[in-house]
DNA sequence: CATAATGTCTATCTAACTGGTAGGGATAAG
DNA sequence: CTTATCCCTACCAGTTAGATAGACATTATG
C-alpha cells in the first residue's frame, strides 16, 4: 500500500494540473475539496515545489501551479519522491543500489531474478504513465515506444 | 522494498524446496548457511507451517520439509503472508478491499486506474511464478496460459 | 529413563516510520 | 497595515520492523 502522503500528493497534482493554464490553486482549496488535512497538505506541496514539479506564488491571491508540464511528470517520479526507492530489493534499485548483506552472486540469486521481473513490469507502467495520461484517460500500451515518451 | 522477514522466508523456502524429497532442514542449519538470526527465522518458519506451506518434525533429527509441492507455491502467496495485501491502494485489493474514505467514484478515479495497471502488471508475475520456477530458472512469458498454472 | 536436540509459543524491547498537529515567520495584494 | 497565503521547523502518538529472550513440548538415541 502506498502512504497517505503519496496519495494526497497525487490528488493535489491532478487538481492543479487540471486547472486552466496559469490559474493557481491554494492549499486551502485543495485541502477542502479533497478532504486532506490542511497543514499536512502544505508539507506535501512544499516537497513537490522543492522537487521542481510545482511552482508557487505567495501572499494574497497566491497558490500553486505546475512548473513542469503534466505530460512530463510520471507516476513513478512522484511515488519515488514520497516513498523512496520503488524497487522491491535494494539490489534492484538503480538510484539506491545496495548489495544484500550476505549475497554470494546477484546473477545466481533466484529471489532477485523473480522480483526483478515483477519490478520491471510495474516500472514499465509507473515510469511511463504521466499525470496528463491519467487526466486524459490516455489508452495504455497502444502506441509503440510509449515506454519512454517525454517522461523519463 | 520488501521486509527482511519476507526475504528470509524466500531464502528458507528455496533452501527447503531444493532438498531431496523427504530430507528435512533444521532452522539452525538454514540460519547458519544464510546468515539469518536464528530465533527470528524460527518465527518465520512457524508462520509458513501455520499457513500450510511447510511441515515440521520435532525432536532430534527434526526439521522442516515442504508440505505443498514447490510448483504450487507462488511468490505472491508468500509475499502476502508476510507483507499483507500487495495492492497499492485498498480499493484495488481483492482480499482486503476498502473504499477510500472520500471516494466519489472508483470508476472515475485516475489514481486508481493508473495504479491498477501497475498492480496488474506486477501481480501477473508474482501470482504466476512459483518456487519451482525460480529454482529451475524456468523461462517466463513463453508458454501461453502460464498466468494460471498450478499456483492459484 | 535421561539427555540433548529440535520445534512451539509468548512476551518484550528499541528504533524508525506514519500521519498527523502546532505555531510561528516571510511575502505579497489591496 | 491588514490579511491571506506560502514557508519552515518542531513535536507527538501510534504502529511497525527487526529482532531477542526464555520457557515449554516433543522426539531420537544411548
Amino acid at each position: 500500500m502506498i502512504s497517505n502522503k503519496a496519495k494526497y500528493a497525487f490528488r493535489a497534482l491532478l487538481a492543479i494540473a487540471s486547472q486552466p493554464e496559469g490559474e493557481a490553486l491554494t492549499s486551502a482549496e485543495i485541502a477542502r475539496t479533497h478532504s486532506i488535512p490542511h497543514k499536512f497538505l502544505e508539507q506535501i506541496l512544499l516537497d513537490l515545489k522543492k522537487a521542481g514539479i510545482l511552482d508557487s506564488r505567495r501572499g494574497k491571491s497566491g497558490g500553486y501551479v505546475m512548473l513542469r508540464p503534466a505530460d512530463t511528470v510520471s507516476f513513478g517520479e512522484v511515488l519515488r519522491l514520497f516513498e523512496g526507492p520503488l524497487a522491491p530489493l535494494p539490489c534492484l534499485s538503480r538510484n539506491a543500489y545496495r548489495r544484500c548483506e550476505d549475497c554470494v552472486s546477484e546473477a545466481a540469486c533466484e529471489i532477485r531474478r523473480e522480483f526483478g521481473r515483477a519490478y520491471d513490469a510495474s516500472r514499465q507502467v509507473l515510469d511511463s504513465r504521466t499525470l496528463a495520461d491519467a487526466l486524459h484517460n490516455n489508452p495504455y500500451g497502444v502506441e509503440p515506444g510509449h515506454e519512454v515518451r517525454r517522461a523519463g
